[in-house]
DNA sequence: TATTGTTATACTCTATAACTATA
DNA sequence: TATAGTTATAGAGTATAACAATA
């Protein structure tokens, strides 16, 4: 891949080409858990914290409630996640961690260490760091 | 969004969302020109040296040849890119830019340059390029 | 036989619109 | 009236399999 080409500066293909290494590192090490990167993170968001409600979550994942509705219909067949009324409005489900989904959310977030280890291992311990920040500022705009 | 949250911390949320940003930010300055994104990166790819067949293309940029054909289909049927038959080799197609193809390109590289300023904008220039640099290396897997 | 481009098809991810139950 | 969750549906974006033309 000789990356003098005009098209590998652009912002964009370095960032879904990260993302595409990334998946094709961790995908591998989530599959012997049985879930995938994106259930997981939804492990990392509900196992964190106080119980939110589905909206909550779709909120701080940046995602639509009705793509939260397919997700969190996942993990609860699997029983990794409970919907549970919430107490003090019944229109709201608040998704909790069940024993497995936490054990699962717990191994899971060490793989993917691992896995983000070794997408970063070209760059040395601070610049990976420096990176993350960056990606972080970027991110929140500020 | 509050990101002390442990799922705004995964690499693959920063890279998912500082490319949903960056598509906020571009996207709306390539709607004058009457293209997106992608068709832009392909000006870019196909205006960059010597010519290259579709199968060379997709390959420089990690997609499939069959994706690559329908967005040829795209760029041509907007006559901004013109479809030969290489010389030497009657299978390939050499993808080449019309007239108006290189300027659009031309602008839209110009336009890319903006949108990808207003993104970095919360990081130094020296920070900016260390991101770009650090991404490269990572994807390059160096 | 192998490769390039093509078509048909299917799968994933995502959002919009309309429904229901609650507030 | 407004909100939370849900369902049905549709649009991107992508890949796999099979085929025609050419090597």
């Amino acid at each position: 891949m000789s990356s003098d080409l005009a098209v590998h500066r652009r912002l964009g293909y370095l960032l879904k080409h990260a993302q595409l290494r990334l998946a094709e590192l961790a995908e591998p090490l989530y599959a012997p858990l049985g879930i995938t990167g994106r259930q997981l993170a939804l492990l990392t968001l509900f196992g964190d914290g106080p119980a939110l409600s589905q909206q909550e979550g779709a909120a701080r994942l940046g995602i639509d409630r009705t793509t939260m509705v397919a997700l969190v219909d996942e993990l609860e067949d699997k029983e990794l996640v409970r919907r549970e009324v919430a107490p003090g409005d019944r229109r709201k489900r608040l998704v909790t961690l069940t024993a497995e989904g936490e054990r699962v959310r717990v191994t899971g977030e060490e793989v993917t260490r691992q896995a983000e280890g070794a997408l970063l291992a070209p760059l040395g311990e601070g610049d990976a760091e420096r990176l993350r920040a960056a990606l972080h500022r970027v991110v929140r705009g500020e």
